[in-house]
DNA sequence: ACCATAGATCAACTAGAGTTGATTCAAGGC
DNA sequence: GCCTTGAATCAACTCTAGTTGATCTATGGT
């Protein structure tokens, strides 16, 4: 029903889903996000691109990490970061269901 | 490629995607989101159902109509709010692309 | 015309989230 | 061991976004 190659993507609770639209509705959040859709990236280079201050960055990509939709991982004196796609894949899902049933009319409340 | 049914969906901007997920990412909103996801409803049944004070109520209506998710419209007395599915489905596109090049390798930036 | 009710709007207040610059920690190079 | 550099953390500050209660508008009943 869900995706056939995930990783066990079990179905979202909304408060996940809030967690991951809150991480994601933050302007400096989302040009990083969009920068990792590219592939995976250095700090220092996400850095370089974006034009931020290193501490600022740094804030950023641990509220997208806490939230879950990062992955890092530590090579020598660098650390990457990726996109972790199985839970924008989650976000999608529970989207969808929202979407399923909304166009049943209202009882009127007169 | 895109959705086969819909109406038109346009493949959405980075902005206007972070001002749905924005309007997406508060906890109320999100309440009235999944309230409406059940179908369509009048002000009055949302402010009891909900237990919210009126004014924080329509505040937030008003922000998820003018990002888009709402359409509202009026009958005698009432006003009715209901989802617009076609947007839903719009971030659900825009967060496909987001994952579908993210394997990418990082260049090493030693 | 008057009153009651649904809902929007407004101004003052509050709180939470992001910014900034300094500091700390860890990994390499010498 | 010492110095440099990549990155995380912290405290102080700022600002935006949500809350609150009052007011305003419009619809319908009498």
């Amino acid at each position: 029903m869900a995706d056939p190659g995930a990783v066990a993507s079990p179905p979202i609770q909304s408060d996940q889903a809030r967690a991951l639209l809150k991480a994601l509705a933050e302007p400096l959040r989302l040009r990083v996000i969009e920068a990792l859709g590219g592939g995976e990236r250095c700090v220092c280079d996400l850095t370089a691109d974006l034009g931020l201050a290193q501490s600022k960055l740094s804030f950023h990509l641990k509220v997208l990490k806490e939230a879950g939709l990062l992955a890092d991982r530590q090579e020598g004196r660098w650390i990457y970061y990726r996109l972790r796609p199985e839970v924008i894949e989650q976000l999608r899902s529970w989207l969808a269901e929202l979407g399923a049933q909304c166009g049943k009319p209202a009882s009127p409340c007169e």
